[in-house]
DNA sequence: CACTAACCGAGACGGTACGTCCAGTCTTATA
DNA sequence: TATAAGACTGGACGTACCGTCTCGGTTAGTG
């Protein structure tokens, strides 16, 4: 009943925080200018995000929105292909600083906690997804625990983007994918 | 010849600055009110510590703590005791708080990202350590990528701490050792 | 044919409206507030007002009372009585405020000064006729000025409302009306 | 001990801020352009002055510091004098505006009230003094009410400021003072 | 023993961004 | 048309925190 929201709005100021996010880091988006930048009054931009934060949670949000699920009937494959969208993803430099504001965000903040698993989960489940085809066609081991598998496959990545900063390419993706197909012994 | 700075000082900011950082976080950490806190004249801290960055260096060099090596003979068995270890260390939430903190501020420079790799250094040459003698007595595969299991195994601890929050018990670290070395096929 | 305005809609807002004025201020009226408390929207409101200023003009006209103007015979008595009815209305706290703020209004706006005036020049005409008579009767100077007279009356009341506070009691219109007839020297 | 207040801020802001205020009025007075204008902090503004009314009040205060009391010998002109220079000082519209606007954000806040009655008290001190001095000499009753009287005088001049919005000429206080000295009858 | 250079507390200062508040306008669906 | 609902522009406000600065006063160690 009511003027309902410009979602181009919406659009418009998520494009132009994803650039200067990638551009500038998380302390050179200043809300002011982003609103400026857009055309957009401040209030329109807090109307949508009660923060900074969340804006920049659902910046990533949009990013990771595009995660398709690979089915080429190879587990293997599919989950080279998934792991080297997540490298790609997130080895430039910007992610990785976006990534570890995020988490550490996250952790200090419950409600925007909620909105990053959101955004984790979008890969999470397409991961989960292969893996339990994998299991179903018989690729997989029956008894594998897909949880740790999971942990094994993106923290991985994690792993390098937050603590040891290695790189993160699509033979590392390949490798790892291996390594976790063919055991250790 | 000039008055000699009084050392009682340092040790007092440093473990105040500590005790903040883990318990609110590098934003929580606030100079003036630090400065108040220890009962020292802002001044005093900045004579140290030319930035707040600086600062939290110092603050994260001081929690190096050594990392005892498990030797059982038993590869697997040291596996798990040094991921239990650190299952163990990382599991309350103070400690999630403080690593997504240091993961941050690595992120956002490059001194502290020096400082913080330190840390967590100890960690990961124990576990290397662990993984080269599997490979030397012939438990683990000769080609096996050690960096890759390293990131495998710290990879699903800190995946767990730092995006999913999921939990770490002693069952999570048996079972994440046994994936490693058992493979998914 | 078209849909006829809602005229309930016009005395309920002037009447909360007035309500708010008297008791926050004009800075403490809001418009959408004022629409929430009626149960109107702010659309409402603005149709009927251009402006914020233009209701509060409308709220004050709605203020106008009728003064009478006493006629003893006796000028003193007829000033006093005068005098302490103005005492007595502009006395407690909240007419204080009222004062105030349409001091400040008029000073901020053409239009709500003319409203304002409307709503002083009826005991102000009242107050002049008293003094008209008193000239016409022999009873004061052939050539009193009558606007001074009434501008030390009024003002003297109008002064201790909105300057320096102090309380207007019976005895005060007395001393001030018997001051003005005796002369200082 | 610490470091002083830079006195000349004070200074600096407070004329900066009249000359505004005389040409733009209350709303044109804008704290973010008054410091950058002065070539301050914002910050600095806000130490001294906790809200844009507590400095308007000091604007207005140095204004009304500038009283000096005159003495002639001769009590009516020395009255005159004073009322004179009262109605020079309050006539221009945007003093009238100011002195409305504080009048009402005296009736909102008690600790506004405060300073600003510090503020009139000024001229009320040097008009009380003349009047004492007329009384003292025997220029003037001996019973003569001094407050009444002062109500008199300053109650006529802000009666026009604030609600008749009269004039204020030299004329206009010539005339009261004989008013208030000679008596109606 | 006086001198002197660096230290210390207190807190002012410039600068920059944040998130909030309100007025007045506009848009949609409904009555 | 009028209305409810609420989004939108625009602009100011007051707050927070960083890192620098300027005081008056203190405290070694040197000459």
């Amino acid at each position: 009943m009511a003027r309902p929201r410009n979602t181009d709005s919406d659009a418009a100021i998520l494009t132009a925080a994803a650039e200067t996010l990638q551009r500038d880091g998380y302390d050179g988006l200043i809300v002011d200018e982003l609103a400026r930048a857009v055309g957009v009054a401040k209030t329109t931009v807090y109307r949508r995000w009660p923060t900074k934060n969340h804006l920049v949670v659902s910046v990533i949000a949009a990013w990771q929105g595009e995660v398709a699920v690979p089915d080429s009937g190879d587990t293997e494959a599919d989950l080279v292909a998934i792991v080297t969208g997540m490298a790609r993803a997130l080895d430039p430099a910007s992610m990785r600083r976006l990534v570890a504001e995020l988490a550490a965000a996250s952790a200090r903040d419950a409600d925007l906690r909620a909105q990053v698993e959101l955004l984790w989960n979008a890969r999470r489940a397409a991961t989960a997804a292969i893996l339990a085809r994998g299991v179903a066609d018989g690729t997989l081991r029956d008894d594998l625990d897909v949880e740790i598998a999971m942990d094994q496959l993106a923290g991985a990545v994690y792993y390098r983007v937050l603590i040891t900063g290695a790189v993160l390419n699509d033979d590392f993706a390949r490798t790892l994918v291996r390594s976790l197909l063919a055991g250790a012994r």
